[in-house]
DNA sequence: CATGAATGAGCTTTCATTCAT
DNA sequence: CATGAATGAAAGCTCATTCAT
């Protein structure tokens, strides 16, 4: 009976913290209200805070999940043939929209005003970013890229063109999006395959 | 008289822009209030509003001002004789710190919900765009850069470069600022400069 | 429990249109603020906005149960056996005071520039007329008052009357009350018994 | 000179004055501010106070101005061959509609909460019936009116009536004009016209 | 005579949070 | 487990009024 009810209560916090993820990507963490998470839970306030003890408690808990979630889906593409393409494919035609797309954004603008959430956001940021030099160290193995380059420091601009990526839409949203995920991917795909020259003539 | 009143009214709209930068920066557009705006521009609430007629509209002007003084500096920029290295540089190396980046992604996450901020990013971004295409194109006349990129694309494309660039920072402030830009430079580089082989083999 | 509830609700929701009933009349309804009727309801701000959605649905219900609550006297009165003298009598002598006698040149004033006020006050005012014609209906069948009369338009007319009564009260409040209620009923009567002759001679 | 600047500064002060009663009969004494006052009669806000240190000065000059010109108004209307129906046509048929209607209005609900605006509207009132007294009682000298009526309370039942008239309009504005006027207008005849038989039957 | 910069109290409304039931 | 009544601080904004120029 015991483990039912922590079960159930498990499912009630996702629950809201679903509700949250939806409000907060329409609104913004400030511009969201508790009585909106509510409503969109089905659920009294007083009831929430039975789940978490604060509003803050809520952006932290739905930042942690909401960037599991993502290297858990990250996890996944990297199953695929080919990584790149599959990447920039997911960002730059995102299904979900321009709205869930704000949420990456306020979590990256209120990391600089939030020490917990900068902390929560560092820690997966430097979780993907092994798992990802992991990835590029095997390629580099097997001769795949350049084996000159630094694992760590790709995987980090890797995941910086990514973010970039995602900023293309909000900035441009009538930009053609198969040409930029062209674009992006041929970046990528230059930087990690070739053999450093040396003998680049910078602009 | 009247052109003396004038200056000085448009003096003080600055001094209150500036002001709001700085909150905004410190506390997001919805965390910072009015009055915490009046405070820094030593100015009562009554009479922030002969300057403008709501939150949003400084919000707006804010906007608009930063993302143009951005764009002068981006010309001044461009002028240097390797851009990349000094876009890279400025970028990572940000003397403002974390706080006035957050702006930038206040800007993006906003951008998602309030139509006159999307209008005013497009807006900017095009424009810098166009700037970069021209430079692109420019370079390309000159045979250094490869010369079968498209401009518009490769501008838009860099300019992801420089938003992802500045989400390392964020992501992760003990990231080794040197060698991000380091890498950053290198994947611009090879990316513009060399021509497309084909041969590429994706990860 | 639900029931329970739901009778305390609309019994807060009652306190709070009486003590705004008590604030409109002592200070109008654009000088008495949430803050005045909160403070007679002997409530926080931020709970008053449970029962209402703003101050103008508080004018709304509040002028909505006013007029509901005069219909419902005049009705009671209506059974009396000299109707005219009742009327007169109320409001010459009205118990409840100036500020009370306000509230409906504030309803007249505001009608004029809110509609749905106007729709309100419209409302009200046809239905008592309709009541209020009925009766005369049935007086001239009875043989009591003028059969050439139009009810309805003679329903409208004594309710002008009424409200001109209330008028002389704060046009001067030094007037005797006793004279100028026999001589409105002086007025009326006559206009209600009275075969038209036709001779009248005009000043 | 000095007469000169005396007859500009009070041409200013009508100005104001009649800007002032545009602004409240549009949106109440509360609800026109000063600085749309000041707006409607194209001058700075500051300068409108050499002409009245407050608002309520306005307020009551404003009532002041209008209450005299009604009274000249009213004045002239004496002189028509048929007063009753002069008044009633007036009332009943403003050309100037139902927002300058609701000024009466505000003023009536005002000098319920104001000392100053009562004793001016008691001025009036008491000077317009003693006019009205006056030619009632010539009228009955000539016989054209019942002589036993007492003028004073006479002219005060007639004024109450104008002002019930004046609330027809507002109560339901889709009531027929000129029937309503007959009506007001028969009532008003009968009253005056006939000598009191007693023998009424009240309802 | 005339301007409009400047104030600060006060307005309506919202919100995160607590608590009695 | 669940509700929603209740709070009070703080938000954005308006306004009558004053004052330096």
């Amino acid at each position: 009976m015991r483990k039912v009810d922590q079960i159930k209560h498990e499912e009630r916090r996702q629950q809201i913290l679903q509700s949250a993820a939806l409000c907060f990507a329409r609104d913004g963490f400030r511009g969201a209200s508790i009585s909106e998470i509510c409503a969109e839970a089905k659920m009294s306030s007083g009831h929430l805070y039975h789940y978490f003890p604060s509003k803050e408690a809520i952006v932290s808990a739905m930042t942690e999940g909401s960037l599991g979630r993502a290297a858990e889906h990250f996890e996944r593409l990297m199953q695929s043939p080919d990584l790149i393409h599959a990447f920039i494919t997911e960002i730059t035609k995102a299904k979900r929209g321009l709205i869930s797309q704000s949420l990456v954004f306020d979590v990256l603008a209120e990391a600089g005003r939030n020490a917990k959430l900068a902390e929560i956001l560092r820690r997966h940021t430097i979780a993907l970013r092994a798992l990802l030099a992991d990835f590029l160290r095997k390629a580099q193995v097997q001769g795949r890229i350049n084996s000159e380059l630094n694992a760590e420091m790709t995987a980090a601009v890797l995941m910086a063109i990514f973010d970039g990526a995602r900023t293309m839409l909000v900035r441009d949203p009538q930009l053609d999006k198969g040409d930029s995920a062209d674009y992006l991917e041929l970046l990528v795909t230059r930087f990690l395959t070739l053999q450093d020259s040396g003998q680049s003539d910078k602009g």
